[in-house]
DNA sequence: GTCAATATTGACATTAATGTCAAGAATGAA
DNA sequence: TTCATTCTTGACATTAATGTCAATATTGAC
C-alpha cells in the first residue's frame, strides 16, 4: 500500500454510526457524513463505494454492541430481574443523547420498503438474536415453561421492545417507558 | 364561488391516504399525489398549499377510521374476546395491500425527528385516543383491576401493538404476529 | 531518489424535489 | 352576455442530493 488513507477507519466508522443514529440510514447525507468525519465526500466514496456500504458497516458495529449489552443484562438474577435489566438497557439505549436518537434499528425496520435486502437482512439477524438471548435467559431459570412456550414468549417481549422504541419516538419520556416496561414485566412473568 | 375545482375533495384526499400509506409523508411526494389523483401539482398547491396539508387531511382521514375500527373490535366479549378482535383488526390493518402498507401511524411517529409538530401531535393523538379505548374495553367487564391498573395495562396494550407494527415492517408474515398478539393476551390476560 | 500505487480534492454532470408564477380557461352571478 | 373570480396548466427558479472523474499530492517499496 503506498497513497495511505488518511483517517482512521474505526473512528469513521464510528461517527458515520452516530450520524446514522441520528438521522437514519435515508435522511443522513453523505454531506452529513463528510462534515461529522472530516472526511471529504469524494474520499469517502474512494474508500467505501456509497452511503449503503458505510451503513451497513456502521450498523455492524452497532448490532454487536447493542447484542452484547443484550446478553450482558440477560445474564443474572431470575427471569424478572433479567428482564428489568434487559428493558432498562433497552431504555437508555433509546432515550439516550440530545436530542434521543431513538433506536437504529427500529428506525431502519421502519425504512425496510425502500431499503435493500442487505439492509432488511441486517435488521432480520438483530431481531433474530436478540429473540434466541431472551429465549435463552428466560429458560435459563427454573420454570415450568416448554421450549416451545420459551420461544413464543421470547419473540413477544421482543416484539415489545419495538413497541417502546415507536413509543419513545412518539414521545413518551424515558420514565413512562419504565413504567409501562415494568408493567409489562409483572403481567407476563410476575406470576409465572 | 365561480372557478370551479375539477376534482372531487374527499376523493382526492382518500387517494392521497393511499399514497402516503405506502410510502409515508416524507417519501411520497407531489409527483406521486399528482399521478395516483390525477391532479396537476400546481392544482394541488393552489388548493391545500403543500404536501403536509395534504398529509395533515389524508391522516385525519385514517385516524378516524381506524380509531373507529378499534373501538368497535373492542366492543363485545369478554376481556380477551375483545382484545383478540382488536389485535385481529390492527393486524389485517397493517398487513393489507400488495405489497403490504404497514401501519402509518407508526411509520409517521418514526420520523418524528423531521417532522412538523402539528404532524407529531396528530401521532401522539391516535395513540392516546387508543389508549383511552383500549382502557375502556378492558374496565368494562368483571374485574379485579383498579382504574390506574387498567390504564398501565392500556398503555402496555398499546405499545404492544406498536410492536407488532415494527415486526410487520421486519418481514413477519401476518400468521406469526397473530400468534404473538396470542401469546401476547394469553400471559397478560389469560389468569388476570 | 525514483516511481508506481493509492488517496485526496474540487469540479462537474445528473437527477429530482419543492414551491412560485403568469397566462389561459372556465363558469356562476348580475 | 358580460365579467370578475377562481382554477388549471406548464414553465421556471431554486435547492440539494448522488455519483464520477481528472488532476494533484503523498508515500512505501525498491
Amino acid at each position: 500500500m503506498v497513497g495511505v488513507r488518511q483517517f482512521d477507519e474505526d473512528e469513521m466508522i464510528a461517527t458515520a454510526l452516530d450520524v446514522f443514529w441520528r438521522k437514519g440510514l435515508h435522511d443522513a447525507t453523505m454531506q452529513d457524513l463528510a462534515a461529522a468525519t472530516g472526511v471529504q465526500r469524494g474520499s469517502l466514496y474512494n474508500a467505501y463505494g456509497d452511503k449503503e456500504a458505510i451503513f451497513l458497516r456502521a450498523f455492524d458495529q452497532y448490532a454487536a454492541q447493542f447484542l452484547d449489552a443484550a446478553s450482558s443484562a440477560l445474564a443474572q438474577g431470575d427471569t424478572s430481574a433479567r428482564l428489568r435489566d434487559f428493558f432498562d438497557m433497552i431504555i437508555v439505549n433509546m432515550t439516550d443523547g440530545t436530542p434521543q436518537r431513538g433506536c437504529l434499528t427500529t428506525r431502519t425496520a421502519l425504512d425496510a420498503a425502500i431499503s435493500s435486502p442487505d439492509v432488511r437482512q441486517r435488521v432480520q439477524d438483530v431481531l433474530t438474536r436478540l429473540e434466541q438471548l431472551v429465549g435463552k435467559a428466560i429458560s435459563a431459570t427454573p420454570n415450568r415453561r416448554s421450549t416451545a412456550d420459551a420461544n413464543r414468549l421470547a419473540r413477544v417481549i421482543v416484539t415489545f421492545t419495538r413497541g417502546l422504541a415507536v413509543m419513545e419516538r412518539a414521545g413518551y419520556s424515558r420514565k413512562q417507558l419504565r413504567e409501562s416496561a415494568t408493567t409489562f414485566i409483572d403481567a407476563v412473568i410476575g406470576d409465572a
